[in-house]
Parts: C-alpha cells; sequence; structure tokens
DNA sequence: TCTGGGGTCCTAGGACCC
DNA sequence: TCTGGGGTCCTAGGACCC
C-alpha cells in the first residue's frame, strides 16, 4: 500500500534553529549574545548566520569581503566544522529515536518523524516534549512542523520559527496557506518563483489551487507532486534508511588560481585520494570517474575554459591507485596552458556494493589491492586522515610540511573538533 | 586581494535499433 | 515536391535541496 493511500498519515520535521551557528555557540560561550556567521570553505562566503546577524542585514550565502567593514567587525566568524556539527547531528537523531518509532535524518539539522498511528492530540504536546529533550541534552533550539505530508510539514516548521512555542500544524486548508509565499514551499527554488509569479502563483495556496493539468504540462511531475503534498496528499515517503550513493565526490575552490599543471595534478590527485576513501568507508566501488577544471568565473575579463572529462572502468574499483591515475590522466588531457585554474573535483560514478564484485572472465580479482587499501584506511584512522598518502598528492609526513600548497583551502577560524577528537576535548574547571 | 561543497531528480535531444 | 514510428540508452544541462 502506498503511502497516498494511508489515512490520517502524519509526519513532523524537526530541524535546528541556525544550526551551524548554534553548534558553536553551545561549546563556546563567549558567543552567546554575539552575532555569529560560519563561513564556507576557504573562508569564502556565509552558509550560516544566527538571529544578530541576520538582523545586521547579513545575507545568506554573502561573500565575506562584500559585507560592508562596520558590519564585519561585529560578526564573530568559524570556519565550517562540519566533523563537529554531524556528531551533534547524530545525538539529535538519537535522542529522537528514543521518543518516536521512525525517524528520517533528512540533512545535517532536519529529522523527518512518522507520527502515523500516534493520536492527533498527542502530536503537539510530543513535539515539545522533543524540542525540549534536545535543548537540555545537546544545547541545540529546534522547531518541529507537523502535518499530513513532509511538505505540509515543512512549511509547519518554516511557521513555527517566529513562534515562541516553536510547534506549529498545517493542515491543507488552513489559511495560513493563502499568505504564505510560494518561494518558501519545499522545492520551489528562484526560477520556478519567478515563472510562477508571472502566472499570477504568489502564495502556497495559490499553487494548491492551480489547474493540475496546466500546471502539469507548464511546470512536469516535480511542481506537480509539490501540489498534491500542499492539497495533502502524500507523494514522498518517509525513507528510514539512506538510500545506497549514485555519486561521490570531492572539489574545491584553490585559494589561488593554479596555473602549473603539476600542481593541478597533485590536487586532482588529493581530491581522488579522499573520494576514495569515502568510497571504501561505504563499502562501496566505482565504475566510472569525472574529472572537472574551472577558471574563475568572476573574472570576466578573462577567457573561460571549464572542460569536464569521464572514463568509465572495465571493472569497478575501490583501489586508490587505480583512480587517481584515471583521474590524472583525465586532467591532464584537459589542462591547457596559459589559463588560472580556480575550481577542480573528481566524482566516483556508477557505484556498487563491493560485497556485489562481479566476475571479470579475463582480470584475476587483485587480493593485494584489498590488503593495501586497508592498511591505508586502518593507519589513517588510527594516527589521524593524512598519515598516510600517495606521493603524487605532493604528501608530506605530518608536521613536517615544507610549505602549503597553493591550492589548500584556508580555514582560518576554525573551532577545536570538541567532540571528535581526544586532544580537542573541552574542558571544564 | 577576496565569491562553498555535495548531492538528487527530471527533461530534452542525439545515437542507435528494429 | 512529398522525409515513419517507436523504443531504449546515454549524456548534458537545468532546477532544486541543504
Amino acid at each position: 500500500m502506498s503511502a497516498q493511500h494511508q489515512p490520517n498519515s502524519s509526519i513532523a520535521l524537526q530541524d535546528g534553529n541556525n544550526f551551524y551557528c548554534s553548534v558553536e555557540a553551545s561549546f563556546d560561550p563567549k558567543l552567546r549574545g554575539k552575532p555569529v556567521c560560519v563561513a564556507s570553505s576557504g573562508d569564502g562566503c556565509v552558509i550560516a548566520r544566527d538571529a544578530l546577524s541576520k538582523k545586521l542585514g547579513v545575507p545568506m550565502g554573502a561573500p565575506i569581503h562584500q559585507i560592508p567593514p562596520e558590519v564585519r567587525r561585529q560578526i564573530t566568524f568559524r570556519s565550517a566544522n562540519f566533523a563537529l556539527y554531524g556528531d551533534i547531528s547524530g545525538r539529535i537523531a538519537s535522542i529522537l529515536r528514543g521518543l518516536f518509532p521512525a525517524i528520517e535524518e533528512y540533512s545535517i539539522d532536519e529529522n523527518f518523524i512518522d507520527l502515523t498511528g500516534i493520536p492527533v492530540r498527542d502530536h503537539e504536546r510530543l513535539a515539545a516534549e522533543a524540542r525540549a529533550r534536545i535543548l537540555k541534552w545537546t544545547g541545540i533550539p529546534s522547531c518541529v512542523g507537523i502535518g499530513p505530508t513532509k511538505t505540509l510539514a515543512k512549511l509547519s516548521n518554516k511557521r513555527a520559527k517566529s513562534t515562541v512555542e516553536g510547534v506549529v500544524t498545517t493542515m491543507p486548508d488552513d489559511p495560513a496557506l493563502l499568505t504564505y509565499p510560494v518561494e518558501d514551499v519545499w522545492g520551489v527554488g528562484r526560477k520556478l518563483t519567478a515563472r510562477l509569479g508571472a502566472d499570477g502563483i504568489l502564495t502556497a495556496g495559490d499553487l494548491a489551487a492551480a489547474d493540475v493539468d496546466t500546471l502539469r504540462s507548464r511546470y512536469g511531475v516535480v511542481l506537480a507532486r509539490t501540489q498534491r503534498e500542499l492539497q495533502g496528499i502524500s507523494c514522498a515517503e518517509l525513507e528510514e534508511h539512506e538510500p545506497q550513493r549514485k555519486e561521490i565526490m570531492v572539489s574545491r575552490t584553490f585559494g589561488k588560481d593554479i596555473t602549473s599543471q603539476t600542481e593541478l595534478m597533485q590536487a586532482i590527485a588529493t581530491f581522488a585520494q579522499r573520494a576514495c576513501e569515502k568510497l571504501r568507508s561505504r563499502q562501496l566501488q566505482a565504475a566510472g570517474v569525472w574529472v572537472f577544471i574551472q577558471t574563475n568565473p568572476f573574472k570576466h575579463n578573462l577567457t573561460q575554459y571549464n572542460p569536464s572529462k569521464s572514463f568509465r572502468l572495465l571493472m569497478p574499483s575501490a583501489d586508490t591507485r587505480e583512480i587517481l591515475m584515471v583521474a590524472q590522466g583525465l586532467a591532464k588531457a584537459m589542462f591547457r596552458p596559459g589559463y588560472g585554474y580556480k575550481k577542480a573535483g573528481v566524482s566516483l560514478l556508477d557505484l556498487s556494493h563491493t560485497d556485489v564484485q562481479q566476475g571479470d572472465l579475463f582480470a584475476g580479482i587483485d587480493q593485494r589491492s584489498k590488503a593495501i587499501m586497508e592498511v591505508m584506511d586502518r593507519t589513517n584512522q588510527k594516527f589521524g586522515r593524512g598519515s598516510m598518502g600517495f606521493a603524487s598528492t605532493a604528501w608530506r609526513p605530518r608536521g613536517k610540511t615544507l610549505e602549503k600548497p597553493a591550492w589548500s583551502v584556508k580555514r582560518d577560524m576554525l573551532s577545536p573538533a570538541y567532540t571528535t577528537d581526544w586532544k580537542q576535548l573541552i574542558r571544564v574547571r
């Protein structure tokens, strides 16, 4: 039976308020009461703002150098510390699992909760309890939105952000839909907002009431599903188990433009190595490798060159040596002198589980490969990432770094790994 | 000077086949 | 003068999400 036919299904969405900023503040009391922003990799853009920096007018995604100096001075910046955020995220999920039979970890700061089967009169009370427990046990404030579908739960959550209680329920006939901006509906982005506006669809209520066939033919099946969800008809089920990855990507914007082929090759090798580590940590192997290199799109006066190339392996592999050589080969074929490269990435495609190894008649499985990779992974696990690496990544023993490569990423405002590194555990006197 | 990273899904169009 | 019709597979690009 599909969710569409389940009567009285009900879903909640728990979402940490200003999550990254809240995590930083929960570990560093000095930050409390001050405007805090979290910066993207390379310390380039603002990817999270707390309430105070929102009030100061810092826009989401703003390049830090574009924030007026008098505003910038008031803000404490932190480099994104995903290891820390991921750890807190896992703790919040555990708390929710202790309260509800089924949850879906939707993103690092959001969890869907299945309320089906729980009496409706208890929904908001349980949501409030979850919220209180998360705050007490992790220090992270959050809101909970409730509705008959994921889209309405998302919408409720957004509404809850401006309430004191932090818990809101929205049913399809709620008058709030008539004033709720369509751009804030889950699945409606900038482009769709503009097109919908031209068609006179400005609110969630307008979208829910639009002609089904016109909407389907003008905007496609995705928005048609969103419409049904707003009408209370579920089109997206709760996914308790993470679906298998289809792609694993590692890419970076370089600290400086790269002009030399040697340096570009080192960067590509580093990304390939990291991608393979991620691959093996999930017991996966890849049958395809995709590499891209890009010039700086913000330098409008320069000729742009943004090639990409892919390669299909004869047999799926999780061997860094093999994938590294393929990735470097692709990059080498694309490299043209005379350009300043600003960003590059390596993506592993056609992923499958290593336990479904397809035998190849003509190639014996290299047993040594597995053993070598295991030794590398275990060493890096035990002594820290980067303890062992490949020469082509310009890897150097830890603590003996000669000079930082031009493409290394800036993270000057990083908070300590409070929860994931023994040496950096928080001290309480 | 300085502008994130990592994903998914859908669609259109071309190649190829019968 | 007059140009088939489906089907599949693949890829590139667009849109969205956090």
